[in-house]
DNA sequence: TTGCCCATGTAACTTGTTACATGATTGT
DNA sequence: ACAATCATGTAACAAGTTACATGGGCAA
């Protein structure tokens, strides 16, 4: 049901094809909201089905044709009225990584594995950083924080990659808490 | 896949009821692996037709009737392997709340609707805040954490619960500077 | 020459959600 | 009297995942 309206939300910042879109939710949205490049595809048929979205086939040599999305009037009003209703369902997070620590106690589970799945998360918390910090720039557009919150047109979109990037970084220390606990109970034992 | 290995995971903690299972998931497992009752009954008896996990009903009087279910040996291998295996997928989130930051800036949205959407977020970071206090308590048994941490046999979920305590924070942390940032907007028109 | 990028899609399958049903007990 | 708790479940439906297919361009 809202994978209909982070599309449309999506669609906000201009025009894009799916492929193009499915990029986006690969970098940016996926902080908030995952999908599949084929979820999407769906999705945006359903919605120019709907007439929430319109298609624009653009014919390209030496590419396929692509088709680019947009919004239509009313796309934005049913985005309009979604932004400002309360929640249906509370967050939904599936981490893979907090099971396997949650069972990491169990007597065949080596302490050294435990700590690469670790580390491997840690790695992947500083790439995806390293990645916010590069939207942020282009946002920002050479202002300062201060000033661009409170002379922006939008602010939206730097406000939920505010949220992605302390999200990530409370990831990033969580993780080096963890290692620093494990490593020192191996040299215990 | 996983959720299978989420249930596994929440019978370490020693037999449960697949309503108790449901409390848990709803409580302290709810941070990571989100979940409703009916997919928790629905995968108890798939995991039981599968040998990883046996039922034992309780007869009780004033009360229906309840199926304890507990690991078996077959259980505790395939989380075991589970647990030091890498993950398969990326960590999936679903945030209504942030689609609707991110759509925000539109006209026909209430700067006022806004900010009472992550007002009430706030209201239930801070309700979450308490109970995983209440659970940290519990888990530490009166010791400190650096006490507990050296020498608990098991930290895994010791481990889990300061992740979601530390999400949480920042959740609350992020949900008072937008209030601030919209306060300060609505201020200067 | 192997593999990734662009660009879209179909089909089969697995998960997750919602609404409903039962029925006694306990608390306000 | 009404709602919540305990305790489980069925059925219908919506959403998400995985594997596969197409086919030229481009870089190491």
């Amino acid at each position: 049901m809202s994978l209909k309206y982070a599309v449309l939300a999506a669609l906000l910042e201009g025009e894009a094809s799916g492929y193009e879109l499915s990029k986006l939710f690969d970098v940016s949205f996926a902080n908030f909201w995952a999908s599949t490049p084929q979820q999407l595809y769906r999705e945006l048929e359903r919605l120019e089905r709907d007439g929430l979205v319109r298609a624009r086939v653009v014919r390209q040599e030496r590419r396929p044709d692509k088709r680019m999305f947009s919004l239509t009037e009313s796309g934005r009003r049913d985005l309009e009225t979604f932004a400002a209703a309360p929640p249906k369902r509370p967050t939904a997070i599936r981490d893979e990584l907090m099971i396997k620590i949650q069972a990491m106690d169990l007597d065949g589970v080596d302490p050294e594995a435990t700590c690469a799945l670790v580390e491997e998360r840690a790695t992947w918390a500083r790439a995806k950083l390293d990645r916010y910090a590069r939207v942020r720039e282009r946002l920002l557009g050479g202002r300062t924080e201060e000033e661009f919150l409170r002379r922006a047109d939008r602010i939206g979109p730097y406000l939920t990659l505010m949220g992605g990037i302390a999200f990530e970084e409370e990831n990033l220390r969580w993780c080096e808490r963890v290692l620093a606990v494990l490593r020192s109970r191996a040299a215990l034992s």
